[in-house]
RNA sequence: GUGGCUGUAGCUCAGCUGGUUAGAGCGCCAGGUUGUGGCCCUGGAGGCCGUGGGUUCAAAUCCCAUCAGCCACCCCA
């Protein structure tokens, strides 16, 4: 039996393949716009760095991540997430030694051994977006803003930016308690996840979908509450530079997200479009996270975006199926030699240019020419050598014309091989070139 | 990690109360006379019926396992 790819693993083919590349592009223009630079991490790291980073009592660290012991016994663990990586890179560099704010984007693959469904895979790719070094609300709502930029980019408005604020080590302890306190009359209302969930990361009750947990956090204190003044006012602060760029979003006071480190604002663009998935892009707050892992004390915030997700809600373009400009049709040794060299100088004047690599019938030649979508074909025989001139077909709309080959085929019928290294007269090629341009503007 | 559904030609699927050479549509290739595509007509190629085992005189069809996909839970991008 033939091997199979790895679960959860996907080849993407053709079509597919420039809807990323349409997603990619978009991205790399709004995030230059925003003064955001592209950096390479590997896919690989010391599994140490996830587990300090996004946290241990995570699902994430707890049971999803591709990890193994190299060669050497090191345990090492493909990045399920692209965040520590980026910081990794940022300490290590010294990055931070010049001034501030540090704008950073990389795309790329990530891995979680999860159950594989419609729009999450083992492997997925993330366009990721960090900045580091900065602690300002406006740097909060500018990445949105970006963000929002980005959907528009990809024609998506049935997207919701949802936002929320968790506070911070001063003001989360407290709300910690209130949550416990209110949660421990209700233990039996809860999942089982849930009661663990109790003493490892109470706030993640507020999130979970179970009915039995949903009806025991109503009525929960809202950590929205809670949150001291500085927190307060860097919240208000991110909705009203939001406000100021006209970007909508909704405040879910519910929306915890899955690693630890997240402060202050976090931020999920949802849509009821994937199935059961419905984020699109996520990311929040990390103060603190860099001295953490080692670095100085700086802030930071980013978001991570699903290519796969967004390109399952982005339509085809037809566009994005174009057919080579030039196609040659020709029948006989020297015309097909003739139209071999013709399609190499086209190509290099960066034409698309195709013809058939057997000598297949006229009408076999056209076929494939429809096939592939290409606008005009050109007919090389031994008749247009002999008069110079070849017929130019429109498929579009099956006009044909006549156009002069320069003195091309009859330079053609007297070239032997003695003189293939010096090369045909550039003048005769610029003269067939003349008579095809405009036809390959029309 | 848990549960449900599915796996037959390149693609979408039919066949499955077990029984002659496994079918269709689309796609592909070739022809419909002289050097011209699309539409139409004709012909052709192409299938370890996901894989392995079992039941049976006989399995695409029934049973088990396994792999993969889909859907949901969970989690998130």
């Amino acid at each position: 039996m033939a091997i199979q790819a790895v679960r959860g693993m996907k080849d993407v083919f053709a079509p597919e393949v420039r809807k990323w590349q349409f997603i990619e592009t978009a991205a790399r223009e709004v995030f230059a716009a925003f003064g955001f630079q592209e950096i390479r991490v590997p896919a690989l790291e010391k599994t140490e760095l996830f587990a300090r980073s996004i946290g241990e009592a995570t699902d994430i660290v707890e049971k999803e991540m591709y990890t193994f012991a190299d060669r050497s016994g090191e345990s090492l663990t493909l990045r399920p997430e692209a965040t520590a990586g980026v910081l990794r890179a940022y300490i290590e560099h010294k990055l931070y030694a010049s001034p501030g704010p540090h704008k950073l984007y990389t795309i790329g693959p990530m891995f979680r051994h999860e159950r594989p469904q419609k729009g999450r895979l083992r492997q997925f790719h993330q366009l990721d977006v960090e900045v580091l070094d900065d602690q300002g609300p406006q740097t909060d709502a500018e990445l949105m803003v970006m963000l929002a930029h980005l959907l528009g980019r990809l024609g998506l408005a049935k997207v919701t930016l949802m936002l929320n604020s968790l506070g911070c080590p001063d003001c989360r302890p407290a709300f910690r308690e209130a949550l416990i306190a209110f949660l421990a009359g209700k233990r039996e209302m809860l999942c089982e996840d849930c009661r663990r969930r109790l003493s490892t990361n109470p706030l993640r009750v507020l999130d979970c979908k179970s009915e039995g947990c949903k009806k025991a956090v109503e009525g929960a204190p809202k950590i929205l509450d809670h949150i001291c003044e500085g927190c307060r006012d860097h919240f208000r602060g991110v909705q009203s530079f939001l406000s100021l760029a006209n970007v909508s979003f909704q405040i879910n006071p519910w929306l915890v997200r899955g690693l630890d480190y997240y402060v202050r604002t976090t931020f999920e663009a949802v849509t009821g479009d994937l199935g059961a998935q419905n984020a699109v892009a996520g990311g929040g707050r990390y103060d603190g996270l860099v001295e953490q892992l080692g670095g100085p004390a700086q802030g930071g915030i980013g978001f991570g975006a699903g290519l796969e997700r967004l390109a399952l809600l982005i339509e085809d373009k037809p566009e994005w199926q174009d057919g080579p400009g030039l196609f040659f049709a020709a029948t006989g040794d020297q015309p097909r030699a003739l139209a071999f060299l013709m399609a190499q100088k086209l190509r290099q004047a960066g034409y698309w240019t195709e013809m058939t690599s057997e000598d297949k019938s006229l009408k076999a030649q056209l076929r494939k020419a429809n096939k592939d979508g290409a606008r005009l074909v050109v007919f090389l025989g031994d008749e247009e050598l002999q008069k110079d001139k070849a017929q130019v077909k429109s498929m579009a709309d099956g006009h044909q014309v006549e156009i002069e080959m320069g003195g091309l085929g009859h330079f053609f019928m007297n070239f032997d091989q003695a003189q293939a290294d010096a090369g045909m007269e550039d003048t005769l090629w610029e003269a067939f070139f003349d008579s095809l341009r405009p036809l390959m503007r029309s």
